[in-house]
DNA sequence: CAGGGCATGTGAAACCTTTCACAATAAGAA
DNA sequence: TTCTTATTGTGAAAGGTTTCACATGCCCTG
């Protein structure tokens, strides 16, 4: 129940990444109102080991009961305090081309806490326009209004060849956490959090694969 | 040059992802006319070590030239064979929501040789209209269409709720390789090449960064 | 055409992650 | 209360990935 005491434990990317799975697949639970779940039922549901579920819970403290698997709801809870989504997160959207516009509209990310305040675009005919109850800003206020609003994510969804400029703005107006679309590696200050998202490549995964397999017989 | 005897080697998914970060870092580089680059200047565009870039490419040959590095070009080709992005791969989008309407105009995709021939919905409403030059066809179909139109990849984009039954119905179909865009883990036959994209996870990614990062002072 | 410089290709070492295997222990039955 | 059953929590082992370090060998200069 109780979380160890932070060392410099240093948890790796796999690990907070099958968080977010455990999350998700406990949130479907809670709403199914199954009162506990083992590591092995949630193995299953998410195609991983026992054991390694249980690892990745035991990083931060034992949540289960011997014997009987862990409470879901509490579990949950736990999770989301670990993530840091048991709060509210001001986003910022700056780009509103085709991902851009999606994403304002994509309703997993309210849910889980993460809202959407300002839209931003450097195309006059876009300024002032409304997208989900949200005028988009002009791009040059942008320090202004993230001060303001108290924005601690930037999503940019801006074509690549302005990336790089654009995440210099964002940088130097204090942001400190970016969720790049644009499929370019940007670079930023050390101090700056970014993760890029970059969608072909799970295509390219897949054509990999694909091309790779097997042969149908020998 | 030359590849490798195909022995059993097994090449991580790790090694497959840089395959296309390098893949997207030469393009630019054939763009900028650099006619060779070294795998330290790769490994610093893409923030690696020199030392993964030259075990990565080893993996499938030998590339480079000592002394020199590698030719951009030539590289981009092999990688390109590799992954077998040098052709063209027929994708059906199912789905037009939010997300599904962004990514059939997402121009990535067709840069990469990803062409999606066909959309589908079970929206009454929406079938029959035009995306992109494309008409919306109505889900019931998708058994005969996909078959006629020699489909390799579907892209979902239905709501988590519902996509577990579309799933099946894809697989149902004689598609091999999915790309799913619904935030819930689903359950393939083995010879069914299923990849998620969680894009809630990289936000939860920065929240749990941001809510670990040490703190400002001590 | 020989020699210096440079960057590759690659075994081996270091490091990191996952899996194993079992002691610990809670819940419920008897 | 004691026993049985189930499942956790976790060191240790196994397995996998990254980094090191250097021999190799190509290019270019003189």
């Amino acid at each position: 129940m109780v979380k160890k005491s932070d060392g410099k434990r240093k948890i790796s990317e796999s690990t907070i990444k099958r968080l977010s799975l455990y999350y998700r697949a406990l949130s479907l639970l809670e709403k199914e109102n199954q009162e506990t779940i083992s590591s092995k039922e949630l193995a299953r549901r998410e195609k991983l080991t026992p054991a390694q579920v249980r690892k990745d819970l035991s990083f931060f403290g034992s949540f289960g009961t011997r014997g009987l698997g862990y409470p879901v709801s509490e579990l949950k809870q736990q999770i989301s305090e670990i993530l840091g989504v048991n709060r509210v997160w001001n986003v910022a959207m700056v780009g509103v081309g085709n991902i851009g516009s999606a994403l304002v509209s994509y309703k997993e990310f309210q849910k889980q806490g993460f809202i959407i305040k300002l839209i931003f675009d450097n195309d006059q005919r876009k300024i002032g326009s409304n997208h989900k109850g949200l005028i988009v800003s002009d791009i040059r206020e942008m320090a202004r209004l993230l001060r303001e609003h108290h924005i601690e994510i930037v999503i940019l969804a801006v074509p690549a060849i302005v990336a790089q400029y654009i995440v210099d703005e964002v940088v130097a107006a204090g942001i400190k956490a970016i969720l790049n679309f644009a499929p370019i590696n940007l670079q930023v200050p050390p101090d700056v959090y970014l993760r890029t998202e970059n969608m072909s490549m799970e295509l390219e995964y897949l054509s990999f694969t694909l091309t790779n397999r097997r042969p149908p017989a020998e």
